[in-house]
DNA sequence: GGTCAACCGTACCGATGGGTACGGATTTGA
DNA sequence: TCAAATCCGTACCCATCGGTACGGTTGACC
């Protein structure tokens, strides 16, 4: 199959792209680093993807699809309480918003926000916006098994992620934390889901 | 006095420096494009700030100031109610974290996070550092008031923080949420009082 | 009123990076 | 094995931007 390869091809492209994104930056992130890394030539850069923006639409696009397999596979394991879910629902969500890539891709878009909010929207149509409903189903299912009352479901997904996340994805964009250890994402999801429920239990602990 | 003319002048050079910031961008805010917009020679930028990241350092260092005395301000009105405070304290920060201003500064900090993490430690050690005190004091207060009771003060902060902020301010950030109007701010700093005193009130309402 | 420093406007320089063109090599498909 | 398409490497063009230099002008201070 020749797709096979060009769909190789492509993603070694787009591994080279982030690689260099990760390493320089944006705006040090240039054509000619990318070709070089992707050992390309920047015609073909250009060929394959238009333009810069384009690149690194691909590069949020990959991204994306890799995202949403994660937290497909964090809901599919199933576990035995739907609480538990919720705890491992957020460990996943927290290691992929606080992981390098989003954090450099949240970085291109913060860049790039006054020229238009291309990169923004893309990138809250791939995360926010398909975070939600999977976080609205699982409270859904919270609520069908009596655990709790949402009068507002909105609200109290809101209310969790700022529980979950805080400030952390912000100072993680700007550069003034690290990247959390397991140890400290699983403590954060334990936390979140643990005064979530104290939140909005049926019967109060 | 010479110094209040030079005082002022440099406050009208910032202040066209974040003009130009806001409407362009951090690469696309040129020094000569400030220069114009201040009415002044790209010499005397340099020659008082040294270079662009010092125009704009100065700039951060500005808006901390203000920032600052903002929240002093909110404290200071001092209300009736300590738990009233609180909702005044949540709506003052809410302000200045959406606020252009602070999401302009922020983009800085987000897009110069490779090179070293200089604004973005900056941002931090007047933000986050000077925030989370006055915070704590408002807590203590309302620990010492009997109202609530706090094993982990931090943890409470962080939570009140994550309740209050959500993911607002990183959708600012990336442009993809416009600036707040009044009253949802004071909806969210509102409900983020009424939550938190949910978690931790010493006798559950 | 005269002197001096600061400042404005402009012009200039070197470097860099996005985007294009082209020749030679390599792979693809029959 | 041969023709066609693709791709790599390199070189090139052009615009932009950070930073510097300089001459004319203004304003402060004596």
């Amino acid at each position: 199959m020749r797709s096979e390869r060009r769909d190789a091809r492509r993603t070694a492209i787009l591994e080279a792209a982030y690689a260099v994104l990760r390493a320089k930056g944006y705006r040090g992130a240039t054509m000619a680093a990318v070709a070089e890394a992707a050992s390309a030539s920047k015609e073909t850069l250009y060929s394959w993807f238009g333009d810069k923006q384009g690149l690194f639409r691909g590069l949020i696009e990959a991204n994306a699809a890799q995202a949403q397999a994660a937290l497909t596979a964090a809901l599919a394991a199933a576990p035995d309480a739907v609480e538990a879910s919720l705890v491992q629902f957020g460990e996943a969500l927290l290691t992929l918003l606080t992981g390098e890539r989003a954090v450099a891709i949240n970085r291109i878009a913060a860049a790039e926000a006054d020229r238009g909010a291309a990169f923004g929207m893309l990138l809250a149509a791939s995360g926010r916006d398909s975070v939600m409903p999977r976080l609205a189903g699982l409270m859904a299912d919270l609520e069908l098994a009596g655990v709790v009352r949402l009068d507002d479901p909105a609200d109290a997904a809101d209310a969790y992620l700022g529980l979950l996340l805080g400030d952390l994805p912000v100072r993680r964009i700007i550069g003034v934390a690290p990247p959390p250890r397991k140890a400290a994402i699983a403590a954060r999801a334990e936390r979140a889901a643990r005064l979530w429920l104290r939140l909005y239990a049926v019967t109060r602990p």
